[in-house]
DNA sequence: CTGAAAGCGCTTACAG
DNA sequence: CTGAAAGCGCTTACAG
C-alpha cells in the first residue's frame, strides 16, 4: 500500500506538506496543493487510519453503546431508529460507527467494554443510558472521552425524551375520549430511568381529570409482546369493566391487542388500547395503534450533533426532544 | 495513560518482554509473567489499540457492511437478527464491531466506504451482499481483507439461506392445505439475489402439484408493509376468488393482513396469508403468521465463525443455512 | 527465556 | 508557505 512518503516523493514535497494538504491546514500555495492531490490520485493513496490515530490521538471512531439489560437490544425497534439517526450524521461527518453492547451484570460493566473505553480507540461515545442502577458512561467520563447520554442519567450532556409530556398526552387522550376505567400495563420500577416521569405524567393528567392514579388497576410487564398479552389477560379478568388499556410501550400494546382478539373483544369498539414509542410496527397492527411518537430518529440525530459539538470544543446544551400524540384506530370513546 | 514502557520499568523487564507476555507468546518464566501481570494491575495498564494496530497490522475490528438500497436497513428486522448473531460471536472473541452502511448509487459504492476499506482499519468484513448489480465486497477482496458474504454472490466464502427449499416449503404447505387459487406478492426481479431461487422453489412445488406457476396472479411489492397492503388490494380486486396470498416477506404479509381486515375478510377462514423470514413481529400479528424461518441468528453466528476461521488462516466451507416452515394461524384449508 | 533496536505511517511543534 | 525531525505506543525479527 502506498504511504504518505510515496506521495511526497512523487509530488516532490515533504511528508509534512502532504499531511497538511490532506488535513486541509491553510497556508500552502495552490500549486503545491495541486501537485499533492495529483500524486494522491495517481498512486491511489489512502491514509492509514491506525497511523493517523496513533500520532494524532484521534481515531475518527465513535462508539454507540447499548447495554444489554432486560432485553436483547437488537429486538428493540426504538433503538434502531436512534441508530439510524446517529449513522446518518456520522456518515456525513466521515466518522465510523462502532457498536458496543456491554453486558451489565449486577451493575458491573464487562471487562471487554472497559478495555475498549480505555484503549484510546474512541473519539466519542453515545450511550443509551436508561438503566437506573448503572451508568455505562462512568468509565467513559473518567477517561475523559466526550460523551452524550441518550435518555437517562442527568449526565453533563444528554438528550432525552419528554416522558412527562408523553404520559400526560396519552392519558389525556383517553380521558378526553371519556374513559375512566383505565387499566395500566406498566413495567417494574427502576428498569428504565424515564418510566418514573412517564408515570408521573399519567398521574398528573389523571388528577387533572379528578381521577386517582393509584386506584387504577395495573399489571406489570417487561416490555415484551408476550408480557403485554399476559398483562391484558390478567387485567381484563380481574376487572372486566375496563374500557381502556394504557400500555407503556408499543410491543406490550401489541400483546394486549392479541389478547383482546383472543377474547373476542373488538378494538376499539369494546376496548381501547394505546401504546408508547410509535415503532414502525405500530402503524401496521390491526387496528393501527394510537401511541406516542418519541421521535427516535431525531433523538439519534441530535445526540450525534451534540457529540460533534463537543468534539469541536463547544459546550452544547442538553436537549429534551418533544413527543407527539399519534392518534390511529385503536382508541375510541367507551361504549359502556 | 500508562504505556508499555511504564509497565516494563515497574516490572524491571524490557518492553519486548511485556509485549510478549501480554500477547501470550510462549517462552517466558512463570516468575517473569507474574512480575509483568502484577505491574499491569498496579498501574492499570490498558494497551493502546491504535499503536498495536499500527505495528502489528491487526486492529481487532471487523466491519459489518449493510448497503443501503431498496430500504432503510435499520427498518429490516431480519438484518437485526443477523447482527445480533455476529455481535455475540465478536464479543466472545474480543473483536469490535464497526457498522458501515455504504450508499449504492447506480452500482457505485460511496467514497467514504472505499476509504474505510483501504484504510487498514479492518481485520475482516462481513457483508450483507444481496444486491445483484453490485457487490460491496469487490473493494474488500481487492484489498485482500478476509471477507464473508451473507446471502448472495457466489463469493469465495459465503453463508446463505436455502431459499429454494423455503419456496418449496411454503408453497407445498399451501398446496397441501388444498389451495389452488393462490396469489403471489413478489418483488421486482434483481432486487435481491436470493429471490430467484425462492421463486424457483415455489415454481417447482407448484409444478409437482400440477399447477403452472406462470398462471398464478402476481403483484409486485417492495418488501414494505404498505406495498403488501397495496398488492393484496390489487390481487383481491382483480381475482376475488383467490383463497391464499403467498408473500415474499413477512412485512408484506402484514400489509396483506391489514388489507384483508379492511375488506372484512377473516384470516384464515376466508383467506390464507403466508409470509417469509419469521421476523419477531410475525409471531404477534393477529392472527400470527405462517411463515418460513430463515434462522437469521444462526446466519450471523455462522458468518462470524467463518470469518474467524479465515483470520486463523483456515479455509472454511461456504454454508447454506436450512430453513424451517413455521405454521401459525394465518393459514388454513380453503372453504371455497 | 530475554532485550536492544528498528520500524509501523502518520502528525506536529519548531525553524526557516 | 515548506521541510527536517521527533515522537505517538506498540510489535517483531534478530541476537544473545
Amino acid at each position: 500500500m502506498p504511504t504518505l512518503e510515496d506521495v511526497a516523493r512523487r509530488a516532490g514535497v515533504s511528508t509534512a506538506t502532504v499531511s497538511k494538504v490532506l488535513s486541509n491546514t491553510p497556508y500552502f500555495t495552490e500549486a503545491t496543493r495541486n501537485k499533492v492531490m495529483l500524486a494522491v490520485k495517481e498512486i491511489g493513496y489512502v491514509p492509514n487510519l491506525a497511523a493517523r490515530a496513533l500520532s494524532s490521538g484521534r481515531t475518527q471512531i465513535i462508539a454507540v453503546v447499548f447495554p444489554y439489560v432486560y432485553d436483547a437490544i437488537f429486538a428493540d425497534p426504538r433503538i434502531l431508529c436512534v441508530m439510524e439517526g446517529i449513522d446518518a450524521e456520522c456518515n456525513l461527518r466521515g466518522y465510523n460507527l462502532l457498536i458496543s453492547t456491554p453486558r451489565l451484570i449486577e451493575g458491573a460493566v464487562d471487562e471487554n467494554y472497559l478495555q475498549l473505553i480505555q484503549s484510546g480507540y474512541l473519539d466519542g461515545v453515545i450511550a443509551l443510558n436508561h438503566v437506573p442502577f448503572a451508568s455505562v458512561l462512568d468509565p467513559v467520563l473518567k477517561k475523559g472521552i466526550p460523551a452524550v447520554s441518550i435518555g437517562g442519567h442527568a449526565a453533563a450532556y444528554s438528550v432525552s425524551s419528554d416522558h412527562h409530556a408523553g404520559g400526560v398526552l396519552i392519558m389525556q387522550h383517553l380521558l378526553e375520549l371519556g374513559h375512566r376505567r383505565i387499566g395500566i400495563i406498566t413495567v417494574p420500577d427502576n428498569i428504565n430511568i424515564g418510566t418514573e416521569q412517564l408515570l408521573q405524567g399519567i398521574r398528573d393528567a389523571a388528577q387533572a381529570h379528578g381521577l386517582n392514579f393509584d386506584d387504577l388497576p395495573k399489571a406489570v410487564g417487561d416490555y415484551s409482546t408476550a408480557s403485554g398479552a399476559d398483562g391484558a389477560a390478567q387485567l381484563l379478568q380481574q376487572h372486566p369493566d375496563l374500557t381502556a388499556l394504557l400500555c407503556l410501550n408499543d410491543r406490550m400494546a401489541m400483546g394486549a391487542l392479541q389478547e383482546a382478539h383472543r377474547l373476542g373483544l373488538r378494538v376499539p369498539d369494546q376496548l381501547t388500547i394505546t401504546g408508547y414509542d410509535d415503532i414502525p410496527a405500530a402503524a401496521t397492527t390491526v387496528p393501527p395503534l394510537t401511541t406516542i411518537d418519541q421521535h427516535s430518529l431525531t433523538t439519534g440525530y441530535e445526540a450525534s450533533r451534540m457529540l460533534f459539538d463537543l468534539l469541536d470544543g463547544q459546550k452544547p446544551e442538553s436537549k429534551i426532544i418533544p413527543v407527539e400524540l399519534v392518534i390511529r384506530s385503536s382508541s375510541a370513546p367507551p361504549i359502556r
